[in-house]
DNA sequence: CCTGTCTGCCCC
DNA sequence: ATTCTGC
DNA sequence: GCAGAATGGGCAGACAGG
């Protein structure tokens, strides 16, 4: 059985990590690629990806910062804190590993003998199987568990594979490579050119396994390649949108006219049916199957093909009125226990916006209104599952109109979709056929707030040295007090975020300072003095914001959804100028109303 | 048995 | 989810 | 314009530990 020394892999993370040119990086993959034996490209693969398995698996590590600094530190024989200083510092726990283990010095004769000195060099194999035990580890106990086999994998790592082997549980190999390069680098390796990248790219978004896929390359090669088809069962790599804040903008990208339908505010499912079975994927491809048996009823009974693949968004609603209710309310669905009860106090309905395969077709092909003309087809609408709402626009004023409507029925916003002949269903991200468009990507149409920083937190990554977030609250008059509504991280250029410790600076202080109500514990807490602007979504009920607390809800304050940096520095303002508490009341009152109205 | 912490390629 | 940046 | 990597709120589940 072939394998790979570690160390290899290591080395050709460090060279790609080096350079920022794609090119190079697809060059330094194709080496790797080439390098590895095929018994474990897939191991290779799914390591750089930093996964174990294809998502629609569901095999979970349950490790990750926290644990792996626990691990970190029993592997080093250093205290936890120690860990935690070097990670704050440089930002990236594998180079907190580094650092730390390349200070270390053999103790003991028995250190000596005993250490990494000695140790038979890692390998691929031996890393990915004892990732894969961490994820089996469950119980009481578990934690110790996973802990342990981390140690042990640590204790035999040189500085550098240490480094990569904790970014690889992190999640976060931060090389600056992901599926695309990926897929660049696997048509090279194994094809010569990139010419084949496109035929590989389409096996990979009708069977979203990179390690299935660059297995199937390498050992049959390319005709095998073009023999993976859509399967019912497995999910197919979901079609995404860009984002545009101008009508006229939108039609234009559209070709002048465009199928615009309402975008509803829950989650986007891929249901599968197969004879007498149904299969639900999350937009992220988890299998979520379980969460939704009532809309698995209604795949069953109302579509009507013995095999299809359908998509659409699923709400909650209101039992009682059938008013949709906010995604917040359809989270308490995602759950293992209890869904009976669930069921019953959220109920789901089904928008239908698109069909992707039906009685052994793939309609991947063509263009959208031929396919919405199948879902019309296949489709007997009932009250809890029916197609998404959606007319023609060929006008501003006419997306401006439907939009409004779509606010107005509780939607976030619309999607505009081109209709055009060459509208295929585009798996994967790719192009401009389909557009967003939501209220707040509009200034003038969303309020902006201006809040004042408390707080802030150690930037990670490309952010080491800076802040990451800024901990945001607004103001009470009434009580001299500023409650927290948000952090916010989203919307700072590399200048504000080089600027904003020498502002801050200043203001630094030890301890939570004693007019800042704050139920999270920043990095480091300021003297409230600097406003700055941030634009969101909406207001939601928060459990752990302290803003308007219990005045909406008892144990619940209020949050800022989808927070950002508007990039306006508000110097002109105190502290005592910025938005109020009651103001955010308010906020949170009128969106309601609108809703209220459908 | 209750509570707090951590985790999720989570959902958005 | 949104946003920014290097290529 | 793509691909990647920063970052947000908030929910349930799984353990650990009192």
């Amino acid at each position: 059985m072939g394998d790979l020394e570690y160390s290899i892999l290591a080395d050709f993370y460090e060279k790609i990590e080096r350079t920022a040119s794609r090119i190079e990086m697809t060059e330094y993959l194709v080496a790797l690629f080439k390098e590895t034996p095929i018994e474990i490209i897939d191991k290779v693969i799914y390591l750089t990806q930093g996964k174990l398995r294809p998502d629609y698996e569901g095999v979970e590590l349950g490790v990750a910062e926290k644990l792996a600094m626990r691990a970190l530190a029993q592997a080093l024989g250093v205290s936890i804190k120690k860990v935690e200083e070097t990670y704050k510092k440089s930002g990236d726990l594998g180079t907190a590993a580094q650092m730390l283990m390349q200070q270390r010095k053999p103790v003991s004769i028995v250190d000596f003998f005993g250490g990494a000195v000695e140790a038979k060099p890692l390998t691929v194999t031996r890393v990915y199987e004892t990732l894969l035990k961490i994820a089996k580890a469950s119980g009481p106990g578990a934690m110790d568990t996973k802990v342990s086999l981390l140690v042990s994998l640590l204790k035999d790592a040189k500085p550098k594979e240490a480094r990569y082997i904790l970014r690889a549980i992190t999640g976060k190999l931060r090389l600056g490579i992901a599926d695309m390069t990926i897929l660049d680098a696997l048509a090279i390796a194994f094809t010569g050119s990139k010419n084949a990248r496109d035929v590989i790219e389409r096996a990979y978004n009708m069977h979203p396994d990179l390690g299935h896929v660059a297995k199937v390359l390498a050992t049959k090669g390319l005709e095998g390649v073009k023999g993976i088809r859509i399967t019912v069962g497995i999910p197919i790599l979901p079609m995404l949108a860009e984002r545009l804040s101008d009508p006229r903008e939108i039609l234009s990208k559209l070709g002048g006219k465009c199928i615009i339908e309402y975008k509803y505010d829950g989650e986007r499912v891929q249901a599968h049916k197969k004879e007498k079975q149904v299969y639900l994927f999350s937009r992220r491809l988890e299998n979520i199957t379980s969460h939704y048996p009532d809309v698995v009823e209604m795949i069953m009974n109302n579509i009507k093909a013995k095999e299809a693949i359908v998509e659409g968004e699923i709400v909650a609603v209101d039992p009682d009125t059938g008013e949709m209710l906010p995604f917040q309310e359809l989270m308490h669905r995602r759950r293992k226990y209890g869904i009976e009860e669930a069921m019953e106090m959220y109920p789901a309905s089904l928008y239908l916006f698109d069909v992707l395969y039906v009685d052994g077709r793939s309609l991947i092909n063509e263009p959208l209104p031929i396919r919405k003309e199948y879902l019309k087809k296949i489709l007997v609408p009932a009250d809890r599952i029916q197609l998404a709402k959606s007319t023609i626009a060929e006008t501003p004023e006419e997306i401006e109109t439907f939009f409004e409507q779509a606010i107005a029925d509780g939607c976030e916003g619309v999607m505009c979709k081109s209709l055009q002949a060459d509208s295929i269903y585009q798996m994967g991200a790719r192009g401009w056929l389909w557009i967003k468009f939501k209220r707040d990507y509009r200034y003038e149409m969303t309020d902006t707030v201006d809040l004042v920083v408390v707080g802030a937190f150690h930037g990670k990554g490309r952010r080491a040295g800076t802040y990451g977030a800024l901990l945001m609250a607004a103001y009470s008059p009434e009580e001299d007090i500023f409650k927290t509504v948000c952090k916010v991280g989203s919307g700072f250029t590399d200048e504000d975020l080089q600027k904003l410790p020498e502002i801050l600076k200043p203001y630094e202080i030890s301890h939570k300072h004693p007019r800042v109500q704050s139920k999270m514990e920043a990095d480091v807490w300021f003297v409230p003095a600097i406003v700055l602007e941030i634009i969101g979504a909406e207001i939601t009920l928060s459990p752990l914001h302290t803003c308007g607390w219990g005045k909406i809800k008892e144990n619940a304050g209020l949050a800022i959804r989808f927070p950002r940096f508007t990039g306006r520095y508000r110097d002109d303002k105190s502290p005592e100028q910025a938005t109020t508490e009651k103001e955010i009341i308010e906020m949170y009152y009128s969106q309601r109303k609108v809703t209220a109205k459908a």
